[in-house]
DNA sequence: ACGAGAACCTGTTTGC
DNA sequence: TGCAAACAGGTTCTCG
């Protein structure tokens, strides 16, 4: 499912249901996700109240009101479904942890791939947590711009798809957001990174922070099954402009049938190779 | 040191 | 219809 805006759709329908509530107990249902909270920790988090959530990249962060913070990642399937204290749903398979608070209410982390993750920092260590240490500044903060964005891609030899993919360079895009975001800026997948320099990158970066928010303010882009915290479904998926539109025409320009697939460090790239350059 | 490719998993869609 | 291959929103390791 998830590239920033489906996170960041994710971490605000958390904190609108669950913001304040106090957790009774904690089930670890899968102890070997990429990275899971030892076993031992989920007693240490029960009785504790979430304070708020937030997003870093791609990951949600429940902050614990001593400090701790859980850290998730929903990888290429992970979702987070809440559950009303009256709905006896009964639990589903891959639901590999369940938050149950005070009221009821229960969060459930169910990732079917288990390419997501599941991990705690408390209050000392979360100022370093390792993961977050090598992360590129959020494309929608103040700290990425064309200059910042034009170091970043200096000397890099790799295409600038990969390059965007490349959580170190910014932190939050994907597959679907990078196709959509050179589309916008009409660069080319295959155009070197290092040669996004100037107005280029000034309009990249532009293009990246337009389709995000744009995403974002449609709740997401819904594939499959994929569905809001909130059980709603995303609509930005109709406003892709090439992504998973191979053979069809471009909307930026009147050339046909224009819309190409190609693959690149083994992932699908849909670009229009008029508009692209 | 960097970049490409494989590996990690399960589920769904596509093609023969 | 049935089965196998291809493909899927990500990250991380290995190898050249």
């Amino acid at each position: 499912m998830p590239e920033l805006p489906e996170v960041e759709t994710v971490v605000r329908g958390l904190s609108a249901a669950l913001a304040g509530k106090r957790l009774a107990r904690l089930d670890l249902a899968r102890p070997d996700l990429r990275s899971a909270i030892p076993p031992g920790l989920a007693n240490r988090l029960e009785q504790r109240r979430i304070e708020r959530f937030s997003r870093r990249a791609k990951y949600i962060l429940m902050h614990i009101e001593d400090g701790g913070v859980v850290i998730a990642h929903l990888g290429m399937s992970g979702r987070m479904i809440i559950v009303a204290p009256d709905a006896a749903v009964p639990r589903a398979k891959h639901d590999h942890a369940v938050f149950r608070f005070e009221d009821g209410t229960e969060l459930r982390f169910n990732d079917a791939r288990r390419f997501g993750m599941l991990d705690y920092a408390d209050a000392t260590a979360f100022p370093d947590y390792e993961r977050f240490r090598l992360l590129g500044p959020e494309p929608l903060g103040n700290d990425f711009n064309g200059p910042a964005l034009a170091v970043a891609l200096a000397g890099k030899k790799t295409p600038i798809k990969a390059a965007l993919l490349d959580q170190q360079v910014v932190a939050g895009l994907g597959n679907i957001y990078v196709c959509e975001a050179l589309h916008g800026a009409g660069i080319s997948p295959k155009r070197l990174a290092a040669q996004v320099q100037g107005e280029r990158a000034e309009r990249l970066v532009t293009a990246i922070r337009d389709v995000l928010t744009r995403a974002i303010a449609a709740g997401g882009s819904s594939l499959r099954d994929y569905v809001q915290a909130s059980g709603e479904l995303g609509y930005f998926q109709h406003h892709w402009a090439v992504y998973g539109k191979e053979g069809e025409p471009c909307p930026g320009c009147d050339c046909g049938k224009s819309i190409k697939r190609i693959v690149q460090s083994g992932r699908s790239t849909f670009f229009c190779a008029k508009r692209q350059r």
